[in-house]
RNA sequence: CGGGGCGUAGCGCAGCCUGGUAGCGCACCUGCCUUGGGAGCAGGGGGCCGGAGGUUCAAAUCCUCUCGCCCCGACCA
């Protein structure tokens, strides 16, 4: 493709909105063109690199017996009240109605879609297990878009649904779909973490998102450097460790009341009291599904929202408006679990029986003092709802202090089971070998093209420019024409006829000045540089840049299409030690 | 949804406080010239100053309301 019919218009300077590199660099690298929060264009090299992405999910997915599939983005609200997503999701679902008054939702995922498909045509044993994926456009009105195309409102999602006899056939499964992830991953040049995931309320046996760690990631996640055992931190379990001791051992004063007007927050307490904060506890009210609940911790602990969510078993969890509490006689500030007998109170396991702690007095202005677990209240229900801390003992090998990252999302499995196989939402059976009606089991599986895109680019740039791995650049190699002597350009044209038959060329032959192309070159990112000047030609020699490495040699142009290929071996991204899961065979 | 910031040419910005002919750099077009890191000279096109209402002889500028965009947080099948 000659740059100057390519449709590439550069900018020198980024749009002020833009503060990420990957998305300062698809703005300034005429990659994605805006349209609105969180809609973008994919121009015309953005849609190569989407496009290269694409067909190597495509290969890995076929690999393990994928079949691809299209389905609707325009779904019957039926399908998903069936479900019961459509009163389970808030705004970020789309609904309307068509013209004839009937309702609609424009689909984030394709569960039920697919689950209606499977229900329709799998009747026996003989046809399972299948893997149906799709990649298709997916529309979330999400409540905020960031970051270019790592956050957006529309994008297109590798969507991928597995269907089994029973969970040991999901089971057998899931480790090649995660085994595919991983491959996916390294060949578009990401070294991706697996982590544990929070499967939500569905229970589930098993679920992994695969995290490529990146200072512009929104989700944080633990690892131990001793065992691996890494884990999102809505889920992660690490050990809580004891409260120094204080006070005479052996003798518990007994609980007393103490005037604290306006002293609300922990930190004001800690003032107030002059104690650090694991002798407090915190108390915090939620609303689950329309019932008052009250959460305690240790107050160097916060609440976990999904853990608790999960502890629960609730769709929709909230705090507590001040009103409900007032209501209640409960008073914002000054909360805590003693003399609570109508409200359903969880405690994490932090709060141990073993010394007193300071805590809110449910009445205005007031906390109680030496507040015993056990004595001055009952630790009627306990779990873990503690969001998990940076330096907190990995509960897996007990050796090391979990460390937080951050990290993007690049891909969720996930074990679904029979959440919408069952008999209460899209009830899908097939008849075993004995004729008998079995449920089917199902797997989902995610990956985010263009935040994949986003996330290869976070990876691979410097300041100046994206360098893509070879896989997935919108071209192979960039031909930098530098000077328009009648010998240079014959050079040009000829390497770009002649490399042009094995490899993506992008022959930049604008009437530009050297230093502008040179920074396009740079910017848009593509991995090897030739560069033909008046000063080479005469030597016969071409200029060979490695993008991602910065290395220049200088090559003869008859060895030049062996030494490319020993570069294009070289750049190819390498799938062997990767984490993978054991298979079975 | 809460907090903060910003809307003036495709992009980056000045002008606004103190009302009076809408500007600068880059990009774009024409010509000459030039080709190893965002050249040079000359000429040129491009604006409902986000929108609506108000104050005023007069509004990019002052007032009110609205819409949009970005960042932080909340939320995220």
């Amino acid at each position: 493709m000659r740059y100057s019919q390519a449709f590439i218009h550069t900018l020198f300077e980024a749009p002020k909105e833009a503060e990420t590199p990957s998305h300062i660099f698809l703005l300034r690298g005429s990659f994605v063109y805006p349209l609105a929060a969180g809609l973008y264009s994919l121009l015309p090299l953005g849609h190569r690199a989407v496009e290269k992405i694409k067909r190597i999910i495509r290969e890995e997915l076929d690999a393990i017996g994928g079949l691809e599939v299209t389905m609707p983005v325009v779904n019957p609200a039926e399908l998903w009240k069936k479900t019961g997503r459509y009163f389970d999701i808030g705004e970020e679902l789309i609904r309307f109605k068509d013209r004839r008054d009937r309702e609609f939702v424009l689909a984030m995922t394709h569960e039920e879609v697919v689950t209606d498909m499977a229900k329709q045509f799998v009747r026996s044993y003989r046809d399972l297990p299948v893997m149906l994926y799709q990649i298709q456009t997916k529309i979330r009105d999400e409540a905020r878009p960031r970051a270019g195309l790592l956050r957006v409102r529309e994008f297109q999602m590798k969507d991928a649904y597995s269907f089994h006899h029973d969970f040991e056939d999901l089971d057998a499964y899931y480790p090649k779909i995660f085994n595919a992830y991983l491959r996916i991953f390294a060949r578009c040049g990401l070294n991706s973490t697996p982590i544990e995931a929070d499967s939500g309320i569905m229970g589930g046996s098993g679920s992994h998102e695969f995290m490529l760690e990146s200072a512009n990631g929104e989700d944080h996640f633990v690892v131990c450097p001793a065992c691996g055992y890494s884990a999102n931190t809505e889920k992660a379990v690490g050990i809580k460790p004891d409260r120094t001791p204080c006070g005479d051992a052996g003798v518990d004063p007994a609980m007393e009341k103490v005037p604290t007007p306006g002293v609300k927050t922990i930190a004001d307490l800690m003032r107030f009291f002059g104690s650090s904060e694991e002798y407090f506890l915190k108390t915090v009210a939620y609303v689950a599904d329309g019932n008052l609940v009250l959460a305690v911790v240790r107050a160097d602990f916060n609440v976990s929202v999904t853990k608790l969510a999960g502890h629960l078993k609730a769709v929709h969890l909230d705090y507590a408006p001040e009103k409900t509490l007032f209501e209640t006689g409960l008073n914002a500030g000054f909360l805590g679990p003693v003399g609570i007998d109508r409200v359903r109170i969880v405690c994490d396991t932090s709060i141990t029986g073993s010394a007193p702690y300071i805590a809110g007095a449910n009445e205005p202005d007031m906390h109680l003092k030496n507040v015993l677990p056990g004595r001055d209240f009952e630790l009627r229900e306990t779990a873990d709802i503690a969001e998990v801390r940076e330096g907190d003992r990995c509960s897996a090998c007990g050796r090391a202090d979990l460390q937080i990252r951050r990290g993007i999302e690049l891909g969720h499995t996930f074990k679904l089971g029979t959440k919408y196989t069952a008999r209460d939402s899209m009830d899908t059976t097939y008849l075993d070998d004995s004729g008998e009606p079995n449920r089917v089991v199902m797997g989902c599986y995610g990956i985010g093209v263009e935040r994949l895109l986003a996330s290869v680019i976070e990876r691979w740039h410097d300041q100046a420019g994206m360098q893509f791995p070879v896989t997935i650049a919108p071209y192979h190699i960039i031909i930098s024409q530098l000077g328009n002597q009648p010998e240079v350009v014959a050079m040009a044209q000829r390497l770009y006829a002649k490399l042009g038959s094995t490899r993506e060329i992008l022959y930049d032959d604008r009437s530009e000045s050297a230093g502008v192309k040179l920074k396009d070159a740079d910017l848009v990112g593509i991995p090897v540089r030739l560069v033909v000047s008046r000063k080479l030609e005469k030597t016969g020699d071409v200029e060979i840049k490695i993008r991602q490495t910065g290395e220049v040699r200088i090559c003869p142009e008859k060895d030049l299409e062996a030494t490319l290929d020993a570069i294009f071996k070289d750049l190819e991204p390498s799938i062997e030690n990767l984490p993978y899961m054991e298979e079975k065979a």
